[in-house]
RNA sequence: GGUUCCAUAGCUCAGCUGGAUAGAGCAACUGCCUUCUAAGCAGUAGGUCUCAGGUUCGAAUCCUGAUGGAAUCACCA
């Protein structure tokens, strides 16, 4: 839409001996109720026109359609001037942009981002906040990689530390030897039993020694259990070896539970980092910092740095006994991740709760000089809700993510079975289509929410498989499909056709969009606005599907072109949802 | 208490750098399947954009304040 802004600007300059810059001319799309597809905004011009909004809409009309074959017509109403741009603007837009083979792909533009996200704890499942963390991440992944990024997708898992060892000295005490083998129940799930075990034991010391005259206080630090727990960290540190391997069984059995979980949201990872390699790093820096007076060291020798000037308060770095603490590990683990990819970006996908740490992060590592630390990026969301508050692992009020994806399957399976619609589909490929239409749905409802907005969630209430949503965009893909695969006809070439339809432009409005879309969203780092788009591209179409006959079109010219506007539509509305992590049947 | 984030229809959400009568979906009510998939299409009804000021020709959008909600302010991660 350059061209229009480039005309008007010499319109202005030709009526008015005006110079403006490209800003000052305010486009936008004409609302539907109103003839024409773009729109000038006068109000700001009649500065310079010194003359009403009306008066200034109808000269630069009648400038832009001598100047422009494109401008087909145009209509002022107050200070709008609505513009009809010819069916062959848009005819050429469709033939030289939308149906060529590389529409919608960028070139790559040299730059190198790293998005890290998931990072479970290996102590418990993953639940539905876990979700919604994996599914952004993967989905902000998929939408660099599309606007030219080369991305790296990183998994930092959080598989050390005192939760860990809770599990696992419950298991020791209270498991009897049970495997996910002896017992049938999938590893994650099986350790987080323990983890949750460990915490009703505790509970119960707790409340025995508080019956024996300790506070809360007293009685939470003296309880046999969090003593033995805090044994085991420290043997676990010194690389005693029946713990270590204890550990490692664990995390094994939890490490194939979460692959098999993965495999289920269609998430991946191109490297990880453990935790127990990377809980000692940082301490250099923390050297380092002191070297160039960043920190500053107390009389009881723990190390600090002054971020009051930045509005923050001061901030421990380093425990009085030289150990670690959670920022010290993240500052030495930000630098190993930028030595091994020397990317341009990397962008942290973490719940808001953390937003003060990831505040404090960047802002240590830019006082410290790291030249990388302006492409740090924390991509915060909001927590999931249930209608009775927050998610607890520990008190058992979450939403199990593999129990809510068999949900979600079983839904699917018996909407699709009422409608009766893939009775000849082999036993395979119904439970192929159920997965596809069952994650469509999860995945579209948590992705079409702008991310740093909180999320509601009522596991009484079924997720729609209806209007807004990711079945009803599946379905439309399904129904091109359906129309393409009946064609019986090649419609490659570029066909001879002169007018429009409204529905018809409106459908190749919405494809041309379908770039900047992509740009918007990785600017943004946003899959609700991909999310949207695609929706507004699937009414489109179905808009267009129910007024127009493709198969029985007037004439075959008109067959073949109505056929080409509906390949364009199934493959943009393919690629949107790839890049939301979900995948269109054929048929459904 | 300090800081940050959120507040739009009964419910769940859109609303781009300020622009026309604030849009969808769900739920409710009407129509449309002997015609390419009705998981669809068309329509009716539903709003003081939390409130009060300010900036502007123009504010859901920007600024200030208030109210309500959330998170955080750990030598936890």
């Amino acid at each position: 839409m350059d061209f229009i802004i480039d005309a008007a600007l010499k319109a202005v300059k030709a009526l008015y001996d005006t110079d403006l810059s490209s800003s000052d001319i305010n486009l936008q799309e004409t609302r539907k109720e109103f003839e024409g597809q773009v729109t000038i905004v006068t109000f700001p011009i009649t500065r310079y026109s010194k003359k009403s909004p009306e008066q200034t809409g109808n000269d630069i009309g009648e400038f832009l359609q001598k100047e422009l074959p494109e401008v087909a017509a145009f209509n002022v109403i107050k200070g709008f001037l609505n513009i009809s741009l010819a069916d062959n603007y848009w005819l050429d837009k469709l033939n030289n942009q939308i149906l060529t083979a590389d529409f919608g792909t960028v070139a790559p533009n040299g730059k190198k981002v790293m998005v890290e996200y998931s990072s479970p704890n290996t102590n418990k499942p993953l639940h539905l906040g876990h979700v919604r963390n994996n599914l952004l991440g993967y989905s902000v992944a998929q939408i660099l990689g599309a606007a030219g990024y080369e991305v790296i997708k990183a998994n930092l898992v959080n598989d050390r530390g005192i939760h860990i060892c809770k599990s696992m000295l419950a298991w020791q005490q209270f498991g009897n030897g049970e495997t996910p083998e002896s017992s049938g129940l999938k590893g994650d799930h099986l350790v987080g039993k323990y983890y949750v075990i460990f915490d009703k034991e505790y509970k119960k010391q707790i409340d025995e020694l508080k019956a024996q005259g300790q506070t809360e206080e007293e009685a939470k630090k003296n309880a046999p259990l969090i003593k033995e727990a805090q044994a085991m960290l420290q043997q676990w540190e010194a690389g005693d070896e029946e713990v270590i391997n204890l550990w490692k069984t664990m995390n094994g059995w939890v490490y194939a539970g979460f692959e098999d979980t993965y495999t289920k949201l269609g998430v991946s990872f191109d490297k990880f980092y453990y935790e127990s390699n990377t809980y000692l790093l940082g301490k250099d820096i923390i050297e380092d910092g002191l070297s160039q007076g960043v920190f500053f060291k107390k009389e009881d020798g723990s190390v600090w740095i002054d971020l009051t000037a930045n509005g923050l308060d001061q901030k421990l770095v380093l425990r009085a006994d030289g150990t670690s603490v959670y920022i010290t590990q993240d500052l030495g683990t930000a630098e190993l991740k930028y030595n091994d990819f020397h990317m341009d970006e990397s962008i942290y996908v973490v719940g808001n709760e953390q937003d003060y740490h990831f505040k404090v992060l960047f802002l240590i590592l830019q006082k410290l000089g790291k030249s990388w630390a302006k492409g740090l990026y924390h991509l915060s969301y909001g927590m999931v809700d249930l209608p009775s508050g927050k998610m607890k692992s520990r008190e058992g009020t979450v939403v199990d993510a593999d129990d809510l994806i068999t949900e979600m399957e079983q839904t699917a399976k018996v909407q699709t079975e009422q409608l009766g619609k893939v009775d000849d589909f082999s036993e395979e490929e119904k439970q192929r289509l159920y997965h596809m239409i069952g994650m469509g749905a999860l995945k579209y409802f948590l992705l079409k929410v702008e991310p740093k907005k909180r999320l509601l969630f009522d596991p009484n209430e079924s997720i729609d498989f209806q209007g807004h949503t990711g079945p009803f965009i599946q379905y439309t893909h399904a129904r091109i499909r359906s129309v393409l695969n009946r064609a019986g006809v090649d419609f490659t070439e570029t066909q001879p056709v002169e007018e429009l339809s409204a529905v018809e432009r409106d459908l190749i409005i919405a494809l041309t969009q379908y770039p900047q879309t992509v740009q918007q969203a990785a600017k943004d780092y946003s899959p609700a606005v991909i999310a949207n788009y695609v929706y507004e591209l699937a009414k489109a179409y179905n808009k267009f599907y129910h007024e127009k006959s493709i198969l029985q079109a007037e004439d075959e010219t008109l067959k073949k072109f109505r056929l080409q506007l509906s390949g364009a539509a199934a493959d943009a509305i393919r690629k949107g949802m790839i890049l939301l992590g979900i995948e269109v049947p054929e048929r459904m």
